[in-house]
DNA sequence: AACTCGAACAACCGCCTAACT
DNA sequence: GAGTTAGGCGGTTGTTCGAGT
């Protein structure tokens, strides 16, 4: 893009961990200002780091709106579902789990579920126990009939799954989270993920409502990998979705509320934090979801 | 107590694409 | 149209920490 505003000179990059301090600064830097190019953003915020690292930093970790901490069944059966439909699109993937990154997914499958399927199929005599879900002959067919099957098996205890035998770092990684160890099964949906992703919940009973979405509508619905019989169901369009938020609903409310930030902080701002990052704190404050 | 190993996850690297000069 | 650069994405590596020996 050549942009002549980023042009910074020669520094020494530091790696490695972000300090509690740098992390506060490019918070508050980001914040106040938003980022226009990243590659100017660690000048401006006083970081020896690259722009792309901070970026990086800010998507996966500092940014308002993330949900940290224990994934739960749904998130775990629509990340299968979607690695099985679309393979390592973590990017793709993560847009359709409110308030995950694409390098959360990423970890969590490489870490835990790509191990699941392993297991599932391996534990299937007629399945195809020798294949990786990573390989590239393996029958997509086939993956996704070892999801289902270890949808309801649940023959591996996930990472952090129950809250009985949790060590400190992982009480500790709860706490530093966005909910504060809330219980993860319970985790209110952010509002703003709401209106980019498929998935919601029925506010009336609890079970996840899909949408079409623009990523979707132009290949194959989002529902024609997820387990039938489900408690999700099918919306008509995403604007029926919206429409029980609309002007007299929360979303509403919520650009009510948004306005004078939108203002006082420009649109630069405003750009800067999805409706869903905004939310978490109109949620905490005036518990306009639940 | 010291060491090893593995799990979890944060962060970096390299590639690709799009936008700009 | 070619060159350059920012941003995005996926793969990989590095770090930390707990469990086991």
């Amino acid at each position: 893009m050549g942009c002549r505003t980023c042009e910074t000179p020669k520094v020494n990059y530091r790696k490695g961990l972000w300090s509690p301090e740098e992390d506060q600064k490019l918070r508050d830097y980001m914040l106040k200002h938003g980022h226009s190019c990243w590659s100017a953003v660690p000048v401006k915020a006083g970081l020896q780091r690259k722009g792309k690292s901070c970026r990086l930093r800010w998507i996966n970790y500092l940014r308002p709106g993330l949900k940290r901490g224990f994934f739960s069944q749904e998130e775990e059966e629509t990340i299968m579902n979607l690695q099985a439909k679309l393979g390592n699109k973590w990017s793709r993937i993560a847009m359709h789990l409110p308030g995950r990154t694409d390098n959360e997914v990423k970890n969590y499958w490489n870490s835990y579920l790509k191990k699941k399927v392993i297991n599932a199929q391996g534990s299937d005599p007629h399945g195809s126990a020798t294949k990786s879900p990573d390989s590239t002959n393996q029958s997509q067919v086939t993956h996704a009939e070892t999801i289902y099957k270890i949808s309801s098996s649940e023959s591996i205890e996930p990472p952090g799954s129950s809250t009985r035998d949790l060590s400190p770092s992982m009480m500790h990684r709860m706490e530093f989270g966005s909910f504060k160890g809330a219980s993860h099964q319970h985790f209110p949906k952010v509002f703003a993920d709401w209106l980019s992703v498929d998935q919601v919940i029925d506010q009336s009973s609890g079970s996840f409502v899909h949408a079409n979405t623009p990523w979707n509508s132009n290949n194959s619905n989002i529902d024609e990998v997820l387990k039938p019989g489900s408690s999700q169901v099918v919306a008509d369009s995403k604007s029926d979705l919206l429409s029980g938020y609309g002007d007299s609903g929360i979303y509403g409310e919520l650009q009510a509320q948004l306005e004078p930030a939108s203002q006082t902080l420009g649109d630069e701002f405003f750009d800067l934090l999805s409706l869903g990052e905004i939310s978490v704190s109109l949620d905490t404050n005036h518990d306009v979801l639940f």
